[in-house]
RNA sequence: CGCGGAGUGGAGCAGUCUGGUAGCUCGUCGGGCUCAUAACCCGAAGGUCAUAGGUUCAAAUCCUGUCUCCGCAA
């Protein structure tokens, strides 16, 4: 049986996993990602990952800067199916209608759950219990196309963005080449989105990575797995920034003291009053210096200079 | 050359401004106490102070170059 044409578009480590499966599979003529930005402090030019995994295999990669108005090339390849996943811009109609088996996007939710560009940060952030993959028909609007298959994954109190990262993507991989042979054949289900029960998950904004203490210890438990460990939650603590990237709720009630002060000085971290429970920083990075667990970081400080000290998200906080 | 921070025993820090004996909190190892312990007491090992050069009677400390790590901005 000859290989069926396949254009992947994907940019991140997240879709990596997905492109090899394909690569493995099927025969992928060309792969699409995001122009190259210069990166760091030396302003570097770092490849996408997809792009380096692309490279290895020898497969032609197309960066168009707007692929809404410049998309000839990629039509130019005449792909019979087209795959996307965290590629990061919209696929305009004319790229749509091409392939004759579609296209087809792996999001990380459960849709129509948590449309957008950041579904992993957000299902920890938001407090959700579960969240998975769709793999779903494409149309013009983010993340509203038609759903094909789903699988799920618990989400648990350890879980961070990372580790429920590093799970969905092979859930995601492994849901793709499980569904796409019912795609081919054409006895693929397809079922509309519900609107009534439609959330959002746009990407990570700077400001939603500050801590504010008079939140209750649980949503800034779950801000700060979110977000660990990138972007990170960030805080100041005696005019010096820190991120943080994990903490442990200690069930003492704060909630007379005032957000942010810090109540003790544990042996495995920095206890912090919140809108409720006391809250721990377990792991975290000092301003200039490299992650560290905050057990570390409480043998090289003076615990009477903390003490008492009030923690805020920004250094406008004051 | 976008802006800024940092490199000191295994970990985290102080000491640097004002040059003069390598210090603190932990960890490790040995011993003690204890029914027991992540608790407590006693003792020990472990450092070319990132690196190269310069100034000096003398450099972790002052001057210059280099490397590495980190935050911001993009």
């Amino acid at each position: 049986m000859e290989k069926i044409k396949v254009v992947f578009m994907g940019t991140p480590e997240f879709s990596v996993p997905v492109l090899e499966g394909l690569i493995e599979n099927y025969q992928v003529i060309g792969v699409v990602s995001q122009p190259d930005r210069r990166v760091g402090r030396k302003q570097e030019i770092i490849y996408s990952p997809v792009k380096e995994v692309a490279i290895q295999h020898h497969i032609p990669v197309f960066q168009p800067e707007k692929i809404r108005k410049d998309y000839e090339q990629i039509l130019a390849l005449e792909p019979e199916l087209i795959i996307t996943c965290a590629y990061g811009q919209i696929i305009p109609k004319a790229i749509l209608d091409y392939p004759k088996y579609g296209c087809i996007n792996v999001h990380a939710s459960l849709l129509p759950k948590l449309r957008g560009g950041a579904p992993i940060h957000h299902a920890i952030m938001d407090g959700y219990h579960k969240t998975g993959i769709t793999i779903m028909y494409m149309d013009e609007a983010m993340d509203s196309g038609d759903i094909i298959s789903q699988r799920e994954t618990e989400i648990t109190d350890y879980d961070t963005m990372e580790s429920l990262h590093d799970r969905l993507c092979v859930i995601g991989k492994e849901l793709l080449l499980d569904t796409l042979p019912s795609i081919i054949d054409g006895t693929a289900k397809r079922v509309a989105q519900k609107d009534d029960e439609v959330t959002y998950a746009y990407n990570i904004k700077r400001e939603e990575e500050y801590l504010d203490f008079s939140k209750t210890s649980l949503e800034l438990f779950n801000q700060i797995r979110g977000l660990s460990p990138f972007p990170g939650s960030s805080c100041v603590i005696t005019d010096k920034e820190f991120k943080v990237y994990m903490a442990r709720i200690e069930k003492i009630d704060t909630s007379k003291s005032t957000p942010g002060q810090i109540l003790h000085i544990y042996k495995d971290g920095i206890g912090i009053a919140t809108g409720d429970y006391e809250l721990v920083l377990l792991d975290i990075k000092p301003f200039g210096k490299k992650r560290m667990l905050a057990s570390s970081f409480v043998n090289g400080i003076k615990k009477e200079e903390y003490i008492g000290k009030v923690v805020y998200g920004t250094k406008q906080g004051k």
